[in-house]
DNA sequence: AGGCGCTTGTGAAGACGTGCACAAATCGCG
DNA sequence: CGCGATTTGTGCACGTCTTCACAAGCGCCT
C-alpha cells in the first residue's frame, strides 16, 4: 500500500484508470475470469452475479467481487455485472486491446503444438514469427507460416514489434535464445525449458514446465496414499505393483 | 524439532512414513529443487550449499533452506548439502520412487507434443496408454505406442495401475473424460483444456492454460508500457481504441 | 586443543492473500 | 413512493508465505 505511484504524472483521476497495479494474484485469475464471461456471453447472458460468475470460474465469490473492485466499480448492486462492459474492462486491463505479436522460437515438438494451438488468435495473439536454430527445421511450413532462422530474429522485430517470446527450445539452448529476444527489445518471456533463465530488470519471464506439474500431482498422491494405507505392515508401497490384478480397487478414496 | 525421517536406506523404507505435510508453496519448489541438484550431480557437484542451490534454481536462499528443512535436517554446517542423498530424500517425498503410470487423453495437437515430451521417462514418469474419443485417430502410433479409444479405459486401468491422467482434449470433452478418469480410480488430473472441471473430493486437478499464460505476461508488457508512455492523452480508456496503430515500438523500458 | 570462518536451521516480523460478514446501493413491485 | 429482496463492495480477522537476522553447529587450520 505505502509504495507510492509514479511521480510527476499526479493523480489525472478522469477517464484513464492508469492502471492500477493490481495484486499478482488478482491478475492470475482475470484470464480465467475473462474465459468464463466469454463463455455466458455466446450463452446469451447479458448480465451475470459474482455468484454466478465465481462458480462458472471456479472461485470464490468474495474473492472474484475483491478482485473485480481492484479494477473499478463495473457492477450493480442488486444486479450483478454487465457481462460485455466487464469483458471490454478486462481485455483492456489485461492489455488485449492491442494484438500482441508472439515470436515462439523452438519448433520441435512442442514447438509444433503451439504453433498450431488455436487459443492463441481468439484471444488477442497472433504468432507473428516461428524460428529454429536447426538449418534442418528452416523452410518447413506450419500452419501457414514458415520456419525462420533464429538469427533473422532482428530483421523481424524491426519488421514488426514483438511483444512477448515463447521460448520451446530444449533446456540447453533456452538461456542463449533469451539473450537474443531480450537484444531486440522483448520484455516478456514465456519458457518451456526446464531452466532458470537470467535477465535484466525489467523483463519479465513466465515458466512453465510439464513435468513439475506432473511431480507437484505425484506428492498429492503419494500423501493420498499413505493416509489410506496407514497399517504399519502395509510395506509395499514402495514398489509399483507391477502385476496389478486389483480391478479399479483404489476407486474413491478418501471420501467427506 | 519436527519428526526425523531416517535417511539410509530408502530403498526399502518400511512402511509409508506419514510423510510430513509440506506447505503448498514449498512442495510446488521442490521439483525445481531437484532439478537443479540434477544438473549439479551430473556436474559432478558432491556437495552445495544453500547459496548455490538456491541460486542454480532461481530463489532466495533462505526460502530454499526453509523448505528443506520442512523435510527434515538433511545438511550440514559449515558445508552444505550433500546433493545425492538430498536427490534421494526430494525423489522419496515427490513419490517419484515408484514409477507412476500417466494417462494421456487427448491426441491432437498438444497430445502428440506430450506424447513425445522425453522429460516425463527421465523423471519418473511414464505415459502408460494414449488414449482419444476420435476413431479416426485409434489406432495410430505415436512413440511407440498405439492409441486407444478412450472407452477403453476401464480395461487399461484394470490392467495397470493409472497414477495421473492427462486432459488435452477440447474444452467440450474434458468434463467427460475427467469423470471417466476418475470413474477408473485416478486421483490426480493435469488439465490442459481451458475449462473448470468439477471433480468429487480427494480428487486433485491441476490446471495449466497457455493462453492464461499469456495473458498473464500481456498485462505487464500493457503496465510496463504504460509507465514509459505516460497517459497524458490516453483520455477514452474505455473505448478499446480499434485504430490505435499508435507506434507501437515501445520496446525497452526499464532497465538499470 | 582451541579458535575461526563458514553454513545451516529457525524465531520473529512483515507482506500478502483469503474469506467472512455486513452495510450500502439498486431494482421491481404493490 | 416506499419497502423488501437482492447483490455489490469492503473492513476486518485470520492464515500462509517470505524475508531478515542470528544463534548453533561443523570442519579446518594453527
Amino acid at each position: 500500500m505505502s509504495q507510492h505511484r509514479h511521480p510527476g504524472a499526479s493523480g489525472r483521476a478522469g477517464a484513464v484508470p492508469a492502471l492500477p497495479d493490481l495484486p499478482e494474484a488478482t491478475v492470475a485469475r482475470l484470464p480465467e475470469y475473462l474465459r468464463a464471461l466469454h463463455n455466458l456471453a455466446d450463452a446469451g447472458h447479458e448480465t451475470v452475479s459474482s455468484e454466478g460468475l465465481s462458480a462458472a470460474a471456479g472461485v470464490n465469490s468474495a474473492k472474484l467481487r475483491k478482485d473485480l473492485s481492484h479494477l473499478g466499480s463495473y457492477g450493480t448492486r442488486g444486479v450483478g455485472y454487465d457481462v460485455a462492459l466487464l469483458i471490454e474492462q478486462i481485455e483492456y486491463v489485461l492489455g488485449l486491446t492491442q494484438h500482441r505479436a508472439v515470436a515462439l522460437v523452438g519448433v520441435g515438438n512442442l514447438g509444433h503444438a503451439l504453433a498450431g494451438y488455436d487459443g492463441f488468435a481468439g484471444r488477442g495473439f497472433r504468432i507473428a514469427a516461428l524460428l529454429d536454430a536447426d538449418p534442418s527445421r528452416v523452410g518447413e511450413e506450419i500452419n501457414g507460416l514458415v520456419v525462420r532462422h533464429v538469427d533473422e530474429l532482428p530483421a523481424i522485430a524491426a519488421a514488426e514489434s514483438i511483444s512477448i517470446g515463447v521460448i520451446a527450445t530444449p533446456a540447453a539452448a533456452a538461456q542463449r535464445v533469451a539473450d537474443q529476444l531480450v537484444a531486440v527489445g522483448v520484455t516478456s518471456i514465456l519458457n518451456f525449458a526446464p531452466c532458470v533463465l537470467s535477465v535484466p530488470e525489467g523483463v519479465d519471464v513466465r515458466k512453465v514446465d510439464l513435468a513439475i506439474e506432473l511431480q507437484i500431482l505425484s506428492f498429492h498422491e503419494h500423501r493420498k496414499a499413505s493416509l489410506t494405507a496407514l497399517p504399519a505392515t502395509g510395506g509395499s508401497a514402495l514398489t509399483a505393483l507391477p502385476g496389478g490384478l486389483a480391478a479399479t480397487d483404489t476407486q474413491e478414496a478418501i471420501g467427506t
